[in-house]
DNA sequence: CTGAAAGCGCTTACAG
DNA sequence: CTGAAAGCGCTTACAG
């Protein structure tokens, strides 16, 4: 065991011969230092372990280079799973932080509560990431108190004509519009849709909405009767949506999802009715979560790029923070074709491109 | 846009008409402070939406209120795909870190790299909760190190002799051999093993220990040309493990998989090879990720209990921390039985148990 | 290129 | 119960 009490920069610069200035100076590589001088500097605190005092350089520079993410969820608070589209997420932000140099805190957060939004006014973070919905209506609110507070932080979630702060989120109803004319080009006339179509969940409503979009193109009009309510992005509301469908006693030919885990949950209700996939239904989900690779048939879905959604979050917040100009960023989704549309596919195509990581 | 420099705890002390020092030990409720003055400062607090600055506060206290997640993984760096099994524990360490006041900085790490492990020298956090997997032996050394420079830490990871510092890790030993008890009690004899059996991966190679074990225990010999080497867990190198145990020739009627996503990969290549799940080979995979309950059959498992790995990770590094006495902690993991392995079923067992969350 | 000095915003031992 | 004062470990304007 080492001594406990940390080396400060006092101990560096006595063994260095020099003031704590010079070592402050050429830690942080200011060109006010010779070269030798540094040198000599930089091998003493390699001997002794030392590090600069995040504490105390953050209190003095009045910047923590630390970014905060916030991620919402209301449903089952007692459980440990998370909706993994998030927990993606939460992958690529910390990359891109790591890429810039910054910190990441975590937190989570309960929607309906009051926000635990005091990481900047603490000095902990320099500005949030918020990730994760609810009910969009009482967003706005919260979201207008952190602006009117000069909180810095920046949204992901769809680009709203006058919403508060910055977003950077996918352009969710050119995705339903790619399902529409992709499944109508396969023979598709008789379009489900399982999602929320309601203001309150714009993601799911502009699924929906591109889908109707897609449809009017081909001459198709959209029939009400074919559309779901599906609140939550589980594989049980899949489910229970489905059935739903199926109790209305209503034709259909595709189903599309508004996320691939309530596709997934689909395509055992569909299964259990005794419908083939694709052969008798169509089934599209939306994410490109892992999952869709591997399910059986491997689901056609729509492609959110988090790896970019993560380093636009990041790169956006953080020249927010230095105070420059920033707009909010519009990501195009992309459809992957696989079995579950029935689309003719080359050998190696319904093969998973993912991968993940080692062992485990 | 409110005036940009937050409030401090003397612009408190002036509008309450006390000391400086008053406010302080107020807002962190010193039983020194009349409860009547305490109200009034905390009134004024909320008002201003004062928040004490944690730079100041944790450079005054030699404390930070903060653990640093250390997050390893070698292959695909450039990718955004993390092991879901990972990011699950995550999931459940961010909640156990909030549960106990405790923020949670997030790194991703490079195995092979020197770690960047100066969070507690930097007095960002008060101590490391290592996640990921390398090769055991050289891991070793780099715990060792981390021991001699006075670092708090925990790992996940198996409990083995000897080792520097503490882990919380599951008895996978003990889950290899409640799989191999469940498949010969189903009649099941040749059962081939996917993942690497080598003391570098030590819980993998446990897995395969514990199937071992448990063949033995009914009088089975295992036949070492039924276990292929798979290092990666991932549907990729799950298959290709299985492409490599029909190449051999030999006959098996089960396949226990070291991890989900390798049992995910294999179940492509049997029905490829025209093998029916469970009929033909039953299927067990190991970790139980969502994934399982929603492949199709859906997928007979081993669950680690990441909730309470992530409660006991954080429970055990903060009272190292503290200075208490700790131990490692094994955690003994559960088969969940599915469709996969060919077990009789109940009508509702096949269905998934947990949900994920809201939206998106 | 270097040093002496002020000060970031707290917490807490000391004195009353 | 309260206040005056020291000090946590840095960074940086100022002077040389």
């Amino acid at each position: 065991m080492v001594n406990k009490s940390r080396p400060t920069s006092f101990d560096i610069a006595y063994r260095a011969g020099v003031s704590q200035a010079t070592v402050s100076r050429a830690l942080r590589d200011s060109p006010l230092v010779s070269e030798e001088t540094r040198k000599r500097i930089r091998e003493i605190a390699r001997e002794l372990n030392y590090k600069v005092d995040k504490n105390a350089s953050n209190l003095r520079r009045q910047s923590s280079v630390t970014l905060a993410l916030l991620l919402f969820e209301d449903p089952s608070p007692n459980d440990t799973l998370i909706n993994p589209f998030f927990l993606t997420m939460l992958g690529s932000i910390t990359r891109a932080c790591a890429q810039q140099g910054y910190d990441l805190l975590v937190s989570f957060q309960q929607f309906s509560e009051d926000w635990h939004a005091d990481y900047q006014d603490a000095h902990k973070a320099d500005g949030l990431i918020l990730l994760g919905y609810g009910d969009w209506t009482t967003t706005r609110d919260k979201l207008q108190r952190l602006l009117e507070q000069g909180t810095h932080f920046v949204r992901w979630g769809p680009v709203i004509e006058g919403q508060p702060g910055m977003s950077v989120g996918s352009d969710n109803r050119e995705g339903g519009r790619q399902v529409a004319e992709h499944l109508v080009s396969l023979g598709r006339k008789r379009i489900a849709f399982l999602g929320f179509n309601s203001p309150t969940a714009p993601e799911f409503r502009d699924r929906y909405l591109g889908l109707v979009d897609g449809l009017q193109a081909e001459g198709i009009a959209a029939d009400p009767a074919l559309q779901v309510d599906v609140i939550d992005s589980t594989e049980v509301a899949g489910y229970a949506a489905a059935q739903a469908l199926f109790a209305r006693g209503v034709d259909f030919d595709a189903v599309f999802c508004a996320s691939d885990l309530i596709a997934i949950g689909a395509m055992r209700a569909l299964m259990e009715h005794g419908k083939r996939v694709p052969e008798d239904v169509a089934l599209v989900g939306f994410d490109d979560q892992p999952v869709a690779a591997f399910c059986n048939p491997p689901l056609t879905t729509v492609m959110q790029n988090t790896k970019l959604a993560g380093e636009k979050l990041v790169d956006t917040l953080i020249r927010e923070i230095r105070g420059e100009p920033v707009t909010s960023e519009v990501l195009t989704p992309k459809l992957v074709v696989r079995r579950s549309c029935g689309a003719e596919l080359p050998a190696t195509a319904a093969q998973p491109k993912r991968r993940a990581t080692k062992a485990q």
